[in-house]
DNA sequence: CACAATATGTTAACCGGATGTCACAGCGAG
DNA sequence: CTCGCTGTGACATCCGGTTAACATATTGTG
């Protein structure tokens, strides 16, 4: 009851193994009627090649690992999707990976993606200090994350961003901002979006406030932080959060302290997705551009797999979605 | 530059390739000092098995096939977080396929997971007629649709939460209340809703209208026939959705036609992620255990890789989360 | 000292398919 | 008739690791 393998059909088909290779790879000297027996008795075998032998032997798999963080965030799974998309018009299968809380379970994924011999990896996760990526002989590109140098960085454009949420707060009146961001010392280039938050401020002699949640923490820890906002800074009249369920998670607390948003509270989220734009549209915020990103990350990889050089480093323009919140 | 090889290491340790094989598999007779010489000897090397090798000769590949709609979608981009997070503590990797849209792009899918060697497949795609699915000779179980006879279901009681949806509604006073759900001759479990919606409205001699839209529809369609709603039925005060999404869609229409919500119109929604009720918690909508749905499709189909009988019908409870939409 | 248990090596087959080399038959063209 | 192209087969080797069979060397134990 097992699968049928090439030297089945080829026996059915009453001719040799050699020459039903040669049909399936499509090389030497065929006629049509071999071609056509051949075609005929794998249909009735409901044959299908092992492409496991064919890794083996050719070296190459066709698959492409995804570490992310964790597809439920929209963000990611929204990112996974376009890429997902894209690989599979390009013949690649897709190996995804969450490692959401835990840089053991990133380690030991990327250890697993290399050890199934991934063609090549995409990462867009947030852990800190894996060394494994270094001795990771393979074409690697990062999105919204600074690895190493030989590490192809994929991202929006943080510091424009940060500038033009920045830039609608300040409109609308806000002077007391407070920035809540990532952990400064994981590298990424969201860092940006601090810099232009704190360069902005200090410009109009304005205390710049960044709060750091990690974007692992769970739901109840990063209430706690955003409670402080809040609790220690009695005149904010805005945020700018690091990302949309951050600053959907801030608004939901602004009831408890008596902030209406917007009247007494403006708020600027950051991501943009097609889902949070269906469900919070009054929610503004700074969009990415996920499919832009996407498109660029595997076109990088195609040209890293093929040998080509390609560039360090893409930034890609964001856009604003003005919704009611700021 | 390649990658080293068990041969490698043997020579470097100074010993047979037999025995590495015996420590990395801890078979046999092994004295501590040769173990330790081979570990030595893979790390100074960075030496990384080859799975793909092993894949062959185990004829196990510890991977296993999702497919579905749109991991895009909040629903099924949390049911794929939950899913991998378990197959990964039970030692598997994830092969993610999106098939929205394109029954095409599922058939491939299909057999690109089966060429690969998947031990087992967990689908809960929305398409129709995929004939591969009855030849493939693999451990399957599907999440909300039926396949066949012998392919276990995996669902939230349907039955339950459309009277649930519309005991609320009811409750409320809504007596023209149109229900939309997916195509009808699309075998999937979700039709339950439907029996329950047209049961309870005929019990009242109240007209049951369902509208049909393809989960895999686009928006700009899937709004053209939720406008109907509106221009075919000037008495309508409540919706039954069949997601949330859609129900997000409907309510975004609903200003259009000077229907305020929940005032002039009731909206119930359907799936309430962790997404969904964060973004919008005013959403009225159905829960669906998607925690559950996940540990039980991961159960069963550990138990049908080892070969043990499974029920063919796993039926888990859904909650309500009450917003102010109905 | 003999025997069993422990520790390691050698060799070869195997997983399923890809590929290169030879061999050989049929057939049309020159 | 011979050359060269077309079509097919037989065989061996390779990909990288697993495993069974068998041999051998080192210990420890009664």
């Amino acid at each position: 009851m097992q699968s049928p393998k090439l030297d089945d059909v080829a026996k059915l088909a009453g001719i040799s193994k050699t020459t039903v290779s040669r049909v399936l790879n499509n090389r030497g000297y065929l006629s049509e009627k071999t071609i056509k027996k051949v075609y005929a008795a794998m249909k009735a075998l409901h044959y299908q090649p092992n492409d496991v032998a064919r890794q083996l032997f050719n070296k190459e798999t066709k698959l492409i690992g995804l570490i992310f963080p964790t597809i439920a965030n929209p963000f990611f799974g929204q990112m996974a999707y376009q890429l997902e998309t894209r690989l599979f018009n390009k013949g690649y299968k897709v190996l995804i990976g969450n490692s959401k809380n835990d840089p053991k379970k990133e380690e030991t994924y990327l250890q697993k993606l290399i050890a199934n011999q991934v063609d090549g990896l995409i990462v867009g996760a947030h852990n800190k200090d894996i060394e494994e990526y270094n001795n990771a002989n393979l074409p690697i590109v990062a999105i919204d994350r600074i690895m190493n140098k030989d590490i192809p960085v994929i991202s929006s454009d943080n510091y424009d961003g940060g500038k033009k949420a920045m830039e609608i707060l300040l409109a609308r009146g806000a002077r007391h901002i407070v920035h809540v961001n990532g952990p400064s010392d994981l590298a990424s280039p969201a860092q940006e979006r601090r810099r232009a938050y704190e360069e902005m401020m200090r410009a109009r002699n304005l205390p710049a406030v960044t709060y750091t949640v990690d974007f692992n923490l769970s739901e109840a820890e990063k209430i706690k932080v955003f409670r402080k906002i809040f609790q220690n800074n009695k005149q904010v009249d805005a945020v700018f959060a690091s990302n949309d369920v951050d600053a959907s998670l801030i608004i939901k607390l602004a009831k408890e302290y008596q902030k209406r948003v917007p009247e007494d509270l403006l708020v600027v989220g950051y991501d943009g997705t097609d889902i949070v734009r269906l469900f919070k549209p009054e929610l503004t915020t700074i969009v990415q551009p996920i499919e832009q990103i996407a498109e660029a990350a595997v076109e990088t990889l195609m040209d890293k797999i093929a040998g080509k050089e390609t560039p360090l480093k893409v930034v890609l323009p964001v856009t604003v979605h003005k919704g009611e919140t700021a």
